[in-house]
DNA sequence: TGCCAGGCCCTCTTTAGGGCCTT
């Protein structure tokens, strides 16, 4: 199975075109629902973190005054995605810091695209009480992943999820590898034609 | 104590508006 880089951004809020910037990034490599590897750092984003930032993740100033600065740390982060495809919750968001950080060091790579578990739950899990990722944990009894709104714990958790959605994808539609190719184009997919996308693979 | 944007999806829609989700 196809190994994929699921990330989690943590920032100093919600739009890079605000100055705003990361403080934590995580990844995790997953491959047939196992994590064969981690990459997890702290940053200096080079501005305050908003209080009500802090209190919706835990990461303060002081946390991050000491930690290497955002570039150092999305160097790192590049070179241990790879070439493999990227995943995450809301990919939206993740992606436009990911695309503004890589254009600030002029690093190519800027315009991958990300396959979003958010997307694919709302289609695949419509009943759920609502698709925040820590809802679909709980909802989906998937395993404990630490402190929800830190990088590490959350993407951990997009990744349980992520192969949950697999799993449940191939039972229902009978299909032996749901690859990440049915993924992204999961992603662009009316949730009406869900059943005709993968039975027409 | 800065409460910001934007892509996706649904519907009381499509020449639009509003909710969800991320920090």
């Amino acid at each position: 199975m196809e190994t994929v880089a699921v990330i989690d951004f943590e920032t100093t809020g919600l739009s890079p075109d605000w100055g705003d910037r990361p403080t934590e990034i995580a990844v995790v490599l997953l491959s047939g629902g196992k994590i064969l590897d981690r990459f997890q750092s702290l940053m200096n984003p080079g501005r305050r973190i908003p209080y009500y930032v802090t209190q919706l993740t835990g990461i303060s100033d002081e946390m991050v005054a000491s930690a290497p600065p955002v570039e150092t740390v999305i160097r790192q982060a590049v070179r241990f995605v790879g070439n493999r495809p990227i995943v995450a919750h809301n990919a939206a968001f993740d992606r436009k810091f990911w695309r503004s950080e890589l254009r600030r060091l002029s690093l190519p790579g800027d315009d991958r695209s990300f396959a979003c578990t958010m997307l694919l739950a709302r289609r695949v899990y419509p009943e759920s009480p609502n698709h925040k990722l820590g809802t679909l944990a709980q909802w989906l009894h998937l395993p404990s992943a630490g402190r929800a709104h830190r990088a590490m714990a959350d993407a951990e958790t997009a990744g349980y999820l992520l192969h949950r959605i697999r799993t449940d994808i191939s039972r229902t539609y009978k299909i032996r590898n749901v690859d990440h190719e049915l993924l992204a184009r999961a992603q662009c997919t009316p949730r009406s034609s869900l059943g005709r996308v993968f039975c027409g693979c």
